[in-house]
DNA sequence: TTGTAGGCGTTATCAA
DNA sequence: TTGATAACGCCTACAA
């Protein structure tokens, strides 16, 4: 398979007999061309099979119609429904996306996907990396100011910083409202890793709810597991352990909420007549465990458009009138989802 | 957030003292630099926050050190794990990766995707989209000469094409086999969507072990599937209806196995006991279903990896001895974890 | 070991 | 409307 020398405006300006800003601007249709010229222009593009260099048309122009996305966690519903839905949305847009993962999301030291990144030329960026623990210790103004726009996904709101995030509290405010107008009065809760910023939000979330019913909240409630169906397993042990008399329980999301569903019928606690519960995420399958899944809707692919666009309005602005300069923050809001669970 | 304005190979070397290319020899230490000289520049280079800018470099180098990806359904365990895989691979040859998402699989309109990925001069092209009826048609050595090497994930082999898939006929007799071994007599089998290869394939798996131990393997014992839990259980109610002597199943993947499940715990099947199920990928939750679930497990991350390794050979091999011209096909060859549900 | 000059493929500028 | 020319930022001969 001999690859084809590559073929250059040059080249297709000599076929057509003109010259080669003409066949640029036939192309791009930046600056009109006689009707003539464009067609012939369009012809030996076509048999030449000519494919403009974008490399080389970046250099000039200074953008890369590329958007750089650094993620985590890719074989997890969440990360991948963000990317599908950065994607979508990029496209729309005419850009492409140049994809980063980072191995572990707790790690401080990001600057080799940052220069990695940047040194591409990327248009915009959107970090997508989870908050966990101080990993978002490198936002300093002197470092953002070397970088493209920044779109920050799935963390706490900061000053000077774009943030686009699932709105974890209310969510979470969804889900125990739901187990408390049913008549649960003793709900516990199987959170996330205490170092995530969201699954300290989800419990707060809890927390607030249960204090508004005049519910205890206390934590002698809480199991925290690692987002896994067995630490979800391991966590409801625990908590029927120590507190036997619960009758409802709120889980971070829906993968530990699995594990919860199998470890309550291997005590025998009924769901959800002894243990009502209810999860978070709504990942396809949970509608098919068993009893299927009462969940709240993380709007996920949404999340991802949204970002899109704010990266996108940020990238406009910035060498047109400087509209984005006021950085800004936006939330969306999950729903519920009522199945047998609770 | 001003952007700092570009700093280029030149200011380093106006603050180095040097020559551009003495910056660009020291930084890339293509060629020796006197220690004093690197010494400078590396400073220089830092005290300005140098970032060498990759669309020029690879301008000249003809060589971009990026890799395309095109895949589709990234919402889903399968393509998402192998994404992963792509990419921690692609990492270790220090390849950045241009992601591209093809919304309809089934679609043979691909020429947009290609070309946005050529146009940005990748090195490398990985397709990972799934074969689904005619959506390979545009496979011809005609097309591909216009394109760099390029690597197929999951499609059957082809002359004069580079494939990397699973073996999921091999996969298939696995799990048929462990049934027939455990004394079934009657296995049934939902398949996926017929127009997808990879679903004949397990078919096809299933069809070769019944037969090779004697059993029937009949058109009534099949009921296919869209992959999703709802059409699972679906298709188990079809298969009762029809044949209510059935003792077994092997379903295509675990998700349409979780489907299963459900329905014949309504049914009042119990599993493993009146029926026998395995499944096929082994997604996470598998392990937490009710039963937990017998599956094939599918070494997606691996194949992406192999795939980046082929890539990367050939791209080698492109310009220095011509080595991968001969096309070639590798399979990866899944295992069985036994759980309860067989 | 270092510097100079030229060019990678494209677009922007300016003059025709 | 068109064409020559000069960048964009970098690397690689080649010369010193």
């Amino acid at each position: 398979m001999p690859r084809t020398p590559n073929v250059t405006v040059r080249d297709v300006a000599r076929r057509a007999g003109v010259s080669p800003s003409t066949v640029s601007n036939a192309l791009t249709g930046e600056r009109p061309v006689s009707e003539a010229a464009r067609r012939r222009v369009e012809q030996a593009a076509k048999a030449l099979g000519y494919s403009p260099n974008m490399l080389a048309r970046g250099l000039v122009r200074r953008r890369s119609h590329t958007l750089g996305v650094v993620t985590s966690g890719l074989q997890l519903f969440g990360p991948s429904s963000t990317l599908a839905g950065i994607e979508r949305q990029a496209n729309e847009y005419k850009y492409s996306l140049l994809l980063n993962l980072i191995p572990r999301p707790g790690d401080g030291d990001v600057m080799a996907s940052l220069s990695a990144v940047v040194a591409r030329q990327v248009d915009g960026l959107i970090w997508a990396v989870p908050e966990i623990s101080a990993n978002r210790a490198w936002i300093t103004p002197q470092l953002l100011s070397r970088l493209p726009p920044v779109v920050f996904l799935s963390m706490r709101r900061r000053p000077r910083v774009h943030v686009v995030a699932i709105d974890n509290r209310s969510g979470a405010r969804l889900a125990v409202h739901h187990l408390v107008a049913r008549g649960r009065r003793r709900v516990a809760h199987v959170a996330g890793p205490t170092e995530w910023w969201e699954a300290r939000e989800r419990r707060q979330g809890w927390v607030e709810t249960l204090r508004r019913a005049g519910l205890p909240a206390s934590e002698t409630l809480v199991a925290a597991g690692d987002w896994s169906p067995a630490s979800g397993e391991h966590a409801l042990r625990d908590l029927l352990a120590r507190r036997p008399d619960i009758d409802a329980l709120f889980v971070a999301n829906d993968q530990m909420a699995l594990g919860v569903l199998r470890a309550a019928q291997q005590l025998g606690r009924r769901v959800p007549d002894d243990l009502a519960v209810v999860g978070f995420d709504s990942i396809p399958e949970s509608a098919y465990f068993s009893p299927s899944l009462t969940t709240v809707v993380n709007p996920m692919g949404e999340l991802g458009r949204f970002a899109v666009r704010t990266l996108h309005a940020l990238i406009e602005g910035a060498n047109g009138t400087p509209a984005g300069d006021a950085a800004h923050a936006a939330a969306l809001t999950p729903t519920l989802v009522v199945r047998e669970s609770a």
